[in-house]
DNA sequence: TGCTATTTAGACAGGTTCGTCTACATTTCA
DNA sequence: TGAAATGTAGACGAACCTGTCTAAATAGCA
């Protein structure tokens, strides 16, 4: 089993903190959860931090492989891409198993700045905004920079909607306005 | 005493729970901050998750002292109290006690939206967006239901970028977005 | 002053938490 | 086949949690 056994402890714990909460998601929990010895946990990981670390690094990966590549595979050229963004979010918010942004839930536990599972969620929104401010700046945008962060505002604004609302279109809201301010910054 | 004793328990538990968080925060540390005994917190609340409601209410009941009254302090006509909006959010983060939306916490913490905190979460915000709504109404806007979402997402967005990044020019940013979605649905 | 309601300090119960440890079983691979 | 690594089951400790209870002290108010 090797390395399976570890991988499939941190997949059992990231579906359970995202769902309930990590300081509500107890030890004891995942391992009933993924079937496995108490040991076996702390043989892969020095504590529940590390665990919570090794979940984040598990989002952030599945995120590159599933959501980028969801816009990717949506449109080719730089400027449809940038409404790609909200049309696969609105294709993650339609998932079932939807619970909201686990970086944005991970900062709210752990508040303090300092605290390296808030430094992890910090890391991620960086990488999402360099992400979307490269596409905006080879869709030709004159300020990429001003454009990337409107449109990621209105992503997490999307995202913690979403999540307090169970749903409920707000991807199609944030496109609409999205594609006002592309049109603002790239001209109709 | 009387009242005051309830009020300052729930005062001193809104701070502890927005900076530390609801589950990590024991009864035992807000009574011990507050400064009173057990057996008083557990005569005016029946248990802890009532306690945590009776914040939330007193969070909105701020949110509407401050927040609300700072946005209309500043600008008289609509359309300019649909800027402020923004700006009344920059002198949020810019206090030295912010720590991020505590109604965006509560829902991250507990998830079910049947669950009576998570329902209060999704209250106040419904509240948020219909005094958006009023305004971009107020304002004149020919659909300011559109208007009043892109605002609400880019808020949002910027309150929780704000929260993980620590402050950083968030409100600004959607601001400068926000403006760009006021002059597409009201004209420059 | 004196009666009543509130507050206090702390012990207490029962449950949960994280993490360690031991003794045994299983898997891996030469 | 046999040795080394890995996993299992569960007991265990020490700390923490929420919520209850009691007995004494205090506050509010007539």
């Amino acid at each position: 089993m090797g390395a399976s056994r570890r991988e499939h402890l941190v997949d059992t714990a990231l579906d359970l903190f995202c769902r309930n909460g990590f300081h509500a998601t107890g030890i004891d929990k995942i391992l009933a959860e993924a079937g496995c010895a108490k040991m076996t946990l702390y043989n892969h990981f020095k504590s529940k931090d590390e665990l919570i670390l090794a979940t984040l690094r598990r989002r952030d990966e599945l995120y590159r492989n599933q959501y980028m590549r969801s816009v990717e595979r949506r449109a080719k050229e730089p400027r449809a891409r940038l409404i790609a963004l909200f049309d696969a979010l609105e294709e993650w918010f339609q998932d079932e198993h939807f619970a909201g942004c686990t970086f944005i839930k991970a900062s709210c536990e752990y508040g303090r700045l300092e605290d390296p599972i808030h430094a992890a969620a910090l890391e991620h929104k960086r990488m999402v905004h360099a992400y979307v401010r490269d596409l905006a700046a080879e869709a030709g945008a004159s300020d990429p920079l001003a454009l990337s962060q409107g449109l990621v505002l209105l992503m997490e604004g999307a995202t913690v909607m979403a999540q307090i609302a169970g749903g409920g279109g707000y991807a199609g809201q944030a496109r609409e306005a999205g594609e006002a301010l592309i049109r603002d910054h790239l001209g109709s």
